[in-house]
DNA sequence: ATCGGTACCTGCACGC
DNA sequence: TGCGTGCAGGTACCGA
């Protein structure tokens, strides 16, 4: 589900949460805890107040005071809720001083984790998407011999894109998705650039995409998926020349563009 | 060191 | 109705 817009909204829907108390924490599914011990997860947590949350790409950090992080990557499916009813996909229930936090998942691919410090992995991951000046990127790009799609999907590489917001910078950027990145130099790489940071922008205003059943942590969706230009379009008409949009796969992922106005 | 392909898991839409 | 297929916002890991 969740890229750099979806993730953004999330962390601000959840602000209001520094300075609660996780009274206790209960958690259902080992696989999401990336193999940790359920009641070890919960002893780490329990009594701890929650300091600040951010956004580090697509992970959530959650700073407790006293030190120590809860770890969060929403997957494909993952959600935050404040308040509800734990369902058949909830791993993990936080109890707090006042109300509920539930992460919910149903394909399990995301992640909650308790660490001392930032893990390793985190930390690692390339600049923001939205924080990266055009120089960097532009440098980094040329660095690069692989096609500009998965390129862009490489969270070590830029953090923060996913499927649908690197088609929609391509689209911006007149780039078809198999064009080799290190050729990407001056006036293209520069509207990558501004492309990345327009459709990540406008998406963070709309509260992120919801495609099948993504929310905030209060239930609310997105709506940028009105404003989708190419991603799952396929057939439709470009909104630039009227083209029909296609679908081809690379790095083994779908990715949509339009033929007549996206180069090599 | 980098790259592409595959695996992981569940749910849904579709055609038969 | 049920069954098989393909598809879905993600990353980790493997071998080349």
């Amino acid at each position: 589900m969740p890229e750099l817009p979806e993730v953004e909204t999330v962390v601000r829907s959840l602000a209001r949460l520094a300075g609660r108390r996780i009274l206790s924490a209960e958690f259902r599914c080992r696989r999401v805890l990336r193999g940790a011990d359920p009641e070890e997860m919960a002893a780490n947590l329990a009594g701890r107040r929650i300091a600040s949350i951010r956004r580090h790409g697509k992970f959530i950090l959650m700073a407790l005071q006293g030190g120590g992080y809860l770890v969060v990557h929403l997957g494909m499916t993952g959600r935050l809720l404040l308040g509800g009813e734990a369902g058949k996909h909830t791993h993990a229930i936080l109890s707090l001083d006042r109300g509920v936090l539930l992460y919910d998942d149903s394909r399990q691919f995301g992640c909650i984790e308790y660490s001392t410090e930032i893990p390793d992995r985190v930390l690692k991951l390339g600049p923001d998407a939205l924080e990266v000046s055009l120089e960097d990127f532009a440098a980094a790009l040329r660095r690069r011999k692989t096609r500009i799609k998965a390129l862009l999907l490489n969270q070590g590489f830029l953090r923060g894109l996913g499927n649908i917001y690197a088609d929609e910078a391509l689209f911006r950027a007149g780039i078809h998705p198999t064009a080799m990145a290190s050729r990407l130099r001056g006036e293209r790489a520069r509207r990558l650039h501004e492309g990345i940071v327009a459709v990540l922008s406008e998406a963070i205003a709309a509260g992120g995409s919801s495609i099948s059943d993504y929310v905030d942590a209060q239930g609310r969706k997105g709506f940028f998926q009105m404003e989708h230009r190419v991603y799952q379009r396929t057939g439709e008409a470009c909104v630039e020349c009227g083209t029909a949009i296609r679908r081809m796969l690379v790095a083994q992922r779908s990715s949509h563009f339009c033929p007549k106005c996206q180069k090599r």
